[in-house]
DNA sequence: TATTGTTATACTCTATAACTATA
DNA sequence: TATAGTTATAGAGTATAACAATA
């Protein structure tokens, strides 16, 4: 007698995910926003601010404070491009590279704990649903869509 | 070739749920905040300000505001407890009850937007499987964990 | 003295618009 | 003049602590 739809236990179950994942990455000193960031820039390495405000879909001004925190940490890197040189070419270090590894081991972790109620053939299910439904919601795949209202220093 | 795990897929589709509501329940001039504070009160009338502060887990010094909000709306009205004159006990005007049909009907319009994408049986499996997911975590029924998030004048 | 509700203060986060440097 | 990045300002939202009324 819970008589909640899979609406609102997906916006509940999603915010508490988002939740633990926060809390996990606060034990490597980063925020969501912070993650976030570095993995579009492992992804796609030398990419301006703005390009990739654009695909975060932020607006450029809160990546100044952010690449700037990241940069300080050595984990980013501000490459000018010569061709143009009000852009930036933003790459990751060294350590930037080795914290994409724990932050992948981090993400497994949860990953695991969070889905700790279902049996393996459950967990593909459940997969292949919230696939569906993000697709025919257009949304953009590993693109947080509350990335606007998550803090990173 | 997404590799995105179930964790960021529930956590991105949770977040675009709960933005797609809050947008659908805005033409009603009602913030998620308010909405929950409303159904509480629906579902348990005449309790105190903390006591909902409690089970919503946010502070007593939001509810005022809120409460605040709706009251001079008329939706929901502050009657003082006789046994002891420190307390309110909130509950639902007549036109409170009348907009929580209009909340439910809207709640059922964007329940069938967001799982467009899935058969009856496919909706079914979901649900089951956000059941245990949520179970399991040791979520409350009813309470979205982001709800100090969330603004409500 | 303890508790309910309220108010006041400071703090954080965000958004908007100006500023610089390059083009 | 147009664009990338930066900075500055104001606004919204939250949390903490103090306050008044009642017990």
């Amino acid at each position: 007698m819970h008589g909640f739809g899979s609406a609102f236990l997906l916006a509940q179950v999603g915010a508490h995910a988002a939740q633990r994942f926060a809390e996990r990455i606060a034990e490597l000193d980063l925020t969501p926003a912070q993650v976030g960031l570095l993995r579009l820039v492992a992804t796609r390495p030398g990419q301006s601010q703005q390009a990739i405000a654009a695909q975060l879909g932020t607006q450029p001004t809160r990546l100044v404070a952010l690449v700037d925190g990241l940069e300080k940490r050595g984990l980013i890197e501000r490459h000018r491009n010569p061709g143009d040189r009000r852009l930036y070419a933003l790459e990751l270090s060294e350590d930037g590279r080795a914290l994409m590894s724990r932050i992948a081991l981090t993400s497994m972790a949860h990953e695991r704990a969070l889905t700790a109620a279902l049996t393996e053939g459950e967990r593909a299910t459940l997969h292949a649903l919230l696939t569906k439904i993000a697709d025919e919601q257009d949304l953009t795949p590993g693109v947080h869509p509350g990335y606007t209202r998550l803090k990173g220093s």
